[in-house]
DNA sequence: CGCCGTCTTGACTCGCCTCAACCTCGGTGG
DNA sequence: CCACCGAGGTTGAGGCGAGTCAAGACGGCG
């Protein structure tokens, strides 16, 4: 295994005030691994035996109804946390996590959580603010769901999605991941139909371009209008 | 000010493996207050000044949209931490606090937050289990309303409110605190004209009896089937 | 006693889900 | 190299869940 170099941990928050003997310590401790698309990182009700940092790539939170149905909590993204149950007293994973193209992740051991917030100074305070980012989030969520027409979550899903991941290219910034029609509508809570239909007559007006599992948005603007149209 | 009994703390759980005289100094350092029914104990946007501890009534936490809406993010009991963002390295409230029934909470400035954090052990575990726990309970919350119908969202909150502050009466389990239609639709992302309806529905069928704020379940059962009918 | 906040109930409307059929494209194997 | 196949996407028709509009009853409090 090729030795991890520390510049890939010195950008990112919870290790930010480290030395770079002590970034060492960590990343000789770390499994680095990849994941196929698609391909799950840990499941819904495992027990959450490690935590992760996303490297590179994109991870999809996905959980599951009784009745089979699939929910998008939350994307993650390059340089971020995750599967961080052991910071929040959970012995295992609230959700499925997914890599949504190709990713590279380094994992830890449980057990090494409550070593890595005793002895590195600022990794649990730079921690927790994530995790209040995310709770934030999932309120913004929760409010959407419960006061907004379908076709103002999608709009709002695909702002955020640009917001955390777009790419700019020529004529607009693409959703720099592979993300289906079924994706989005299960990040909504509505069909696949209807995002198609909602894309479909965007599409037209010239505000986004999509294709298979790709979108691109071309008028932001507009669709913050929408996304926040009154009634 | 009459002093604080220990004796209040010593069974909450981020107390739990505190000392008698280490209870004692943070009672000392604890700003005890009661709150009116409907009074708002913090508002979203303020700055997070102060955290507290809800001993008798209960807390209602909500957000309000642009458009003036609002909704309900989830209900505090007695013994619970609220208006924790210092943990969560926020320094604004992220919603509004409202006593639903009269109240009684202490509170500390936020400078302490980190004091607690360091010296007693066992507060930082146990206050982040309880951060866990929502943050479980608002991803259900999602579920909930990205896949149920409101007929069956109505039924899992009712379920959810009489787990967590039931109180048995002669026939039934009555959420014990005011609780009107109009509520009851914030909390699922619904009209008050619907809840009605239900309510009536149900009544008629001998799972609830309801009155003017007040709720009452006589048949759980029957709500569990309700909330869970597949399709 | 009168008023206002809460609750109820009916009638109507429409957003979005369901059902269904078909299209498109990229990958795979013969 | 081409034919096939299946995953992903599109689009129409129809129906119903639940929101909106409207009117009135109930009941607690000042």
């Amino acid at each position: 295994m090729s030795k991890l170099d520390e510049s890939l941990l010195r950008p990112i928050p919870p290790f930010r005030k480290l030395s770079r003997i002590q970034i060492r310590e960590i990343l000789d401790q770390a499994t680095p691994r990849r994941y196929d698309s698609g391909e799950a990182v840990f499941n819904e009700g495992a027990e959450a035996e490690r935590f992760f940092l996303l490297l590179d790539g994109t991870i999809r939170v996905v959980r599951t109804t009784e009745s089979g149905e699939q929910v998008v909590a939350l994307h993650i993204g390059s340089g971020q946390l995750f599967g961080i149950a052991p910071a929040l007293g959970r012995s295992t994973y609230p959700a499925t996590a997914v890599a949504a193209g190709e990713c590279l992740a380094l994992s830890w051991s449980a057990s090494l959580w409550h070593v890595f917030v005793s002895r590195y100074d600022g990794f649990a305070t730079e921690t927790y603010r994530t995790v209040g980012n995310r709770v934030a989030e999932m309120n913004n969520r929760i409010v959407e769901l419960a006061t907004l027409h379908v076709e103002q979550r999608v709009a709002n899903a695909l702002l955020r999605m640009i917001n955390q991941f777009g790419k700019k290219v020529e004529g607009g910034v693409l959703i720099d991941f592979p993300l289906s029609r079924q994706d989005i509508s299960e990040m909504t809570g509505t069909t696949l139909h209807t995002v198609s239909r909602l894309l479909s007559a965007w599409e037209k007006q010239g505000i986004v371009r999509s294709g298979r599992k790709r979108v691109a948005v071309t008028d932001p603007h507009r669709l913050v209008l929408i996304g926040s149209a009154q009634s």
